[in-house]
RNA sequence: GCGCCCGUAGCUCAAUUGGAUAGAGCAACGGAUUUCUAAUCCGUAGGUUGAGGGUUCAAUUCCCCCCGGGCGUACCA
């Protein structure tokens, strides 16, 4: 926030003094403190604009803004703007962080905008795994993120109950029930084989009986309870990971209010259709896919594409402007289809966002743990949650970029040490818990005034600054879609606040010191409370 | 073959999406506690950003071409 009220009054003076209303000077947090807290580098492009030199530009800059209030001094060097802010700016600005508490960097509204937000999405065939766990984080802290910036988004599960996952779980669950009752079997090469399937049929087993029906209707039977069982599985997996959906939509709903015809008719209107061997196509490759995709499949069943883009355009008309999906690795080929039939839909492809995280891999004591699904060797969302416990998986799970591949040091998650953030930073919120209680011990409280400007030392600025940077942390998570900016922002909050409290002490003599210096610290707990809670992770008063 | 992602200190990762002298943590070494939680802090050392070209006042970031790793490339989902 004091990136952008420095930003704007740039812009007024750029708009003023060179006639340039649509410039967007970017401020960023200056490198090394010898060039001030803040700078700002338009004086390069400008430069380019008004074709003059740069530093005759940024000095110009400077005369013209160099009265504000809070700058102690504003500077040039080379081409760059540095601000040198007065301390009575950042006692001015902590009291308001005071005072908001723990609804610190809420926002109310900034759009009417409404953004649907969909991740995991896993089919409903088996329990979550590993690589479920990350795209649930993720999603459910940009959801989270988003609200508390006053953005008005909605996090969906898509459930495909509708498809051949469910035929296919049907007669794998009958093999299953087969095998299991000494008759012989055999589970199709594309059916499902792992052991929760049969952890599923013997459940079931148990209260209903199963021998009097036939193959094919006990096919069916077990594949719609099946596809209700593994997501009821899969939904409370998620509950004990602390994410929760606003909204589930399943294929079969899409499927019954016939959307998936209302696609197909869109696209035979425009000409968009063919034939090829029996199957249906689509002339994807019009809106920039790299091959036409089938939509229908010879034997007449839809291909997963088209009850999807169906469910894409339920999407729509539910009022949603803005969508964004959260896909796995796996599915990066799917986004160039999923736009275009999206685009062909008459949408706007600028509307529908596609996110791709990277894969997870488990590391212990420096080994990867290979896991294989066919073999049955799956490392289930439960199985880890209940090894290293739900704060370190979620904080780990956001921590590192989307892009990049997660090495989930197993080890590292269990460890209550220094070595692990998680705990590195919920050790910043309990330490400052035991101080506010000491305080109390001592009858000092800072329910009345206080007064910020005793706030002088360098230890102390800095961790204001600190603090003030969280807004800017969030809004940096929303622009480029990149949750982990939050973790690593929560481990520096932390790592200044363990440093200033090396250096001082809260509570002394001098009680109005004490006051100050508490007040700085109960703004430093509620930052850290709020930013872990965004994502998912709880803030002891002990540890 | 084609497409997407990745390659930064011994290890795991940053670098404000094109800005100033590439920064943290771990591991190594040296220090700090009669104190509100040492699960902490302070310091030292560590680099041809995979290689080579190009664009730019400015490149870890953008473009081209290699090298290496991962994933995808279905009438599976």
């Amino acid at each position: 926030m004091i990136k952008n009220a420095i930003a704007e009054s740039l812009k007024k003076v750029i708009e003023k003094k060179y006639n340039l209303p649509d410039t967007e000077p970017s401020v960023t947090e200056s490198p090394n403190k010898q060039f001030g807290d803040y700078s700002t580098q338009i004086a390069f492009q400008l430069a380019k604009i008004l074709k003059n030199d740069p530093k005759k530009i940024a000095s110009d800059l400077k005369d013209a803004i160099e009265g504000n209030a809070f700058f102690e001094k504003v500077e040039v060097v080379g081409g760059y703007i540095n601000f040198f802010l007065k301390n009575e700016f950042y006692h001015k600005e902590i009291e308001r962080v005071f005072s908001a508490g723990e609804e610190y960097g809420k926002l109310d509204n900034v759009g009417e905008e409404k953004i649907l937000v969909e991740y995991v999405s896993s089919n409903p065939t088996g329990p979550m795994v590993i690589v479920n766990g990350r795209a649930a984080a993720l999603g459910d802290s940009l959801v989270k993120i988003l609200n508390w910036r006053g953005y008005q988004a909605i996090s969906e599960f898509y459930i495909n109950d509708g498809g051949n996952q469910v035929y296919l779980l049907g007669i794998s669950c009958n093999e299953v029930y087969k095998k299991l009752n000494g008759f012989p079997y055999e589970i199709p090469e594309n059916g499902y084989h792992g052991e929760y399937i049969d952890d599923f049929v013997r459940a079931i087993s148990k209260n209903t009986d199963l021998s009097g029906m036939d193959d094919k209707s006990r096919s069916d039977y077990l594949g719609s309870e099946g596809v209700r069982y593994f997501h009821s599985m899969q939904i409370e997996s998620l509950r004990n990971f602390g994410v929760e959906f606003d909204s589930e939509v399943h294929e079969k709903r899409i499927r019954e209010e016939n959307l998936p015809e209302y696609v197909l008719n869109t696209l035979k209107e425009k000409g968009l259709l063919y034939e090829n061997e029996g199957a249906t196509f689509f002339k994807s490759t019009q809106f920039g896919d790299d091959k036409d995709r089938a939509i229908i499949k010879k034997n007449g069943e839809y291909t997963y594409l088209l009850p999807d883009a169906a469910y894409h355009e339920d999407k729509v008309r539910r009022n949603f402007e803005y969508l964004i999906d959260i896909f796995g690795p796996d599915h990066h080929g799917y986004i160039k289809r999923l736009k275009a039939i999206f685009k062909a839909l008459g949408h706007d492809p600028n509307r529908l966002e596609i996110l791709i995280h990277q894969i997870v891999n488990l590391v212990n004591e420096g080994e990867k743990i290979k896991m294989s699904k066919r073999k049955g060797q799956i490392i289930t969302l439960d199985d880890l949650i209940g090894d290293v416990g739900k704060d370190p998986a979620r904080f780990f799970f956001v921590m590192r970029k989307k892009n990049a591949h997660l090495d989930f040091d197993m080890k590292l998650a269990k460890e209550k040490s220094e070595n692990n953030p998680v705990f590195y930073v919920q050790y910043a919120h309990a330490r400052i818990s035991s101080i506010l209680k000491f305080a109390d011990s001592k009858g000092i409280n800072i329910d009345n005034y206080v007064d910020f400007s005793l706030l002088n030392e360098e230890k102390e600025i800095e961790l204001i600054k600190m603090v003030l940077m969280f807004p800017d942390a969030l809004d940096d998570v929303i622009r480029i879609r990149e949750p982990a900016i939050l973790p690593k922002y929560l481990i520096d909050l932390a790592s200044a606040f363990h440093s200033f409290y090396n250096k001082h002490r809260v509570i002394t003599e001098n009680i109005e010191l004490s006051q100050a210096r508490l007040a700085l610290v109960q703004c430093v707990k509620n930052t850290i409370k709020i930013g872990l809670s965004l994502i998912g992770v709880s803030s002891p008063e002990q540890m």
